[in-house]
DNA sequence: TCGCGGATAGACT
DNA sequence: GTCTATCCGCGAG
């Protein structure tokens, strides 16, 4: 099956901007998860000093950053999963960090996988997505999206305002130049972006409202 | 509302 | 032993 160049035809930077407003959805079988992606980092490969797959690095843990475009990339640290997308062609690794979502189907089920949590503290980092989607595992890590429970709907998407670039959250200091680098992007006024100001949080979510 | 520190687990040196 | 692509609770203002 050809894969979709959604995920090679331009850019990690361009792709990851792209994701925005597209709908993320996790099939559980009796039900499905689901949200709108409002916050995205890009990981562009062997020179990214923030990147896993800095200068080479490649192991069984990284493995998936290797893969084709669209092959998911999913790891642990610490107590929590992160969920990636590869992009570009096989063996140019890079990726794109899904870090939150705006929930819109299945909340019930997220809040009691997030023990009671609720509101935006439901899906508005990486690690606290994945424990509201009831990942405990890196099962799906180097399947193809089209292949796994996972969905992202690449025909539809919903009209941003505007976007917002602003440097990684968390990365490794140790190199000022790419821990700077403006590789996040955010739908700019979404409550579901991590750390976001309460006044910066706009009524309309940071999406332009399109009657139908 | 903010900044800080502790918890915690896997990969790598 | 060290270092994270994190999260949460606590205390000060």
């Amino acid at each position: 099956m050809k894969a979709n160049p959604f995920f090679t035809n331009r850019s990690t930077a361009a792709i990851a901007q792209d994701l925005l407003g597209r709908r993320l959805s996790f099939d559980i079988g009796k039900e499905i998860l689901s949200g709108t992606i409002v916050e995205t980092e890009a990981y562009v490969g062997v020179k990214d000093r923030a990147a896993h797959s800095f200068n080479g690095r490649r192991s069984q843990a990284n493995e998936g950053l290797y893969r084709a475009g669209g092959t998911l990339y999913i790891y642990s640290q610490r107590q929590y999963f992160f969920f990636d997308v590869a992009t570009q062609q096989e063996n140019e690794p890079e990726g794109v960090l899904i870090r939150a979502i705006e929930p819109e189907t299945g909340i019930e089920t997220m809040i009691k996988n997030r023990h009671g949590k609720n509101g935006t503290l439901l899906t508005n980092g990486p690690g606290k997505m994945m424990q509201a989607f009831g990942i405990t595992s890196r099962k799906w890590d180097l399947h193809p999206l089209q292949d796994s429970p996972f969905d992202i709907d690449l025909n539809h998407k919903k009209k941003i305002e505007k976007i917002i670039a602003l440097p990684r959250v968390g990365v490794s200091q140790a190199d000022p130049k790419w821990a700077k680098k403006e590789l996040r992007f955010i739908v700019s006024g979404n409550p579901y972006v991590s750390d976001i100001k309460k006044k910066d949080i706009k009524e309309n979510h940071g999406f332009v409202l399109t009657k139908n």
